[in-house]
DNA sequence: GTCTATAGAAGGATAGAC
DNA sequence: GTCTATCCTTCTATAGAC
């Protein structure tokens, strides 16, 4: 299995791409084609389940590749903590690179069919999950590590939102430093205890 | 001005409704003339800019009755970290009554019209920074209001994004157990100084 | 696997009568 | 202010040839 054409991959890779910045609705077939230059021919082909299997497909694939981008940043971090605040950084250079269009690669997707589409809502809540065991697997152990990675996450998500709208960085640069100052609170009382 | 009709209302009360569960891309014209009951025949009377002039409206409508909300949350709180928090456990409470469809007025329609929209976007943006704005000003002189108020609204807005896509309470209710734990270490730290 | 053509529905928007 | 009819575009999806 596996290795068969690449044309599915770009389908894929494309979809993911638009989905990121135009959200799930806002997206067409039509647009996906023209942007992964992917055969339009052969959509059907390799999707039977038409839009839905598509975006299902696309948002586990944005998830896997920033599953691994989970493990590269805890991984060439110091610390933990640092690793946490990274995430804040990288959103907000993406953001900035791509004129505010580039934020998170599942949220978009996964308000515009919380209600409308299990299918792809779905596979959001799976990706949300796996990014949620993911970091707290990679915290100090001995404190709330499902907590933290929680309210790590939360506050990126709606740091991304926040800096979208107001196409500015700061939202994300001081919901980090918040955020700095709670986990380093959290050590204090750690280490007196 | 102000009171003229009330069709036009309805438009913007329907759309507002709409925008809140599936987002400004997953909501048409004929879908918000069928859920206010107005008439079709109007709506080009009343909102000559199109569905962009009826979605800035809306959202701007929203804000505002949130802004009452937020002026209310914190009048009946006995300290603004309570209120602050309070946000959290009436959102859940939303969520839940509606089978996880009322998240954010604002927030999916924000993130579906950041890159794509202006006129939209920068109405959420607006409302976004008058709700800023409104909880700084409530929170308790001396400390970091502005950081307090930034921090609770995005880790409100992330909680909601997960609580919708796992359709479970809990990220609501854990983060908010978190922000509670900032807040409470955050004062016990100004004591201490 | 890919092509072209097209169906069929839904999208936003407009015209002109009343 | 509201009605009805309609235009044009875009959307998802399918059919059938190659």
């Amino acid at each position: 299995m596996a290795r068969t054409s690449t044309s599915r991959d770009q389908f894929i890779d494309g979809a993911a791409r638009l989905f990121r910045q135009r959200g799930y609705n806002g997206t067409g077939l039509k647009d996906i084609t023209a942007e992964s230059g992917a055969p339009w021919g052969s959509l059907y082909h390799h999707f039977p389940g038409g839009k839905s299997q598509l975006g299902a497909e696309a948002i586990r694939h944005s998830g896997d590749g920033y599953r691994r981008l989970i493990a590269k940043v805890f991984a060439d971090a110091d610390e933990p903590t640092e690793a946490v605040l990274r995430f804040f950084s990288l959103a907000a250079e993406a953001l900035e690179a791509s004129d505010f269009a580039d934020g998170c690669p599942i949220a978009t997707t996964a308000l515009d069919t919380a209600s409308t589409n299990p299918d792809v809502r779905d596979a959001c809540a799976g990706v949300f999950q796996d990014w949620l065991d993911d970091i707290s697997a990679r915290l100090e152990p001995g404190v709330d590590r499902q907590g933290i990675a929680l309210m790590g996450l939360a506050a990126l998500e709606g740091a991304i939102i926040l800096s979208r709208s107001l196409r500015s960085r700061q939202p994300l640069d001081d919901v980090a430093a918040q955020l700095r100052a709670l986990l380093e609170l959290r050590r204090t009382v750690a280490r007196l205890t």
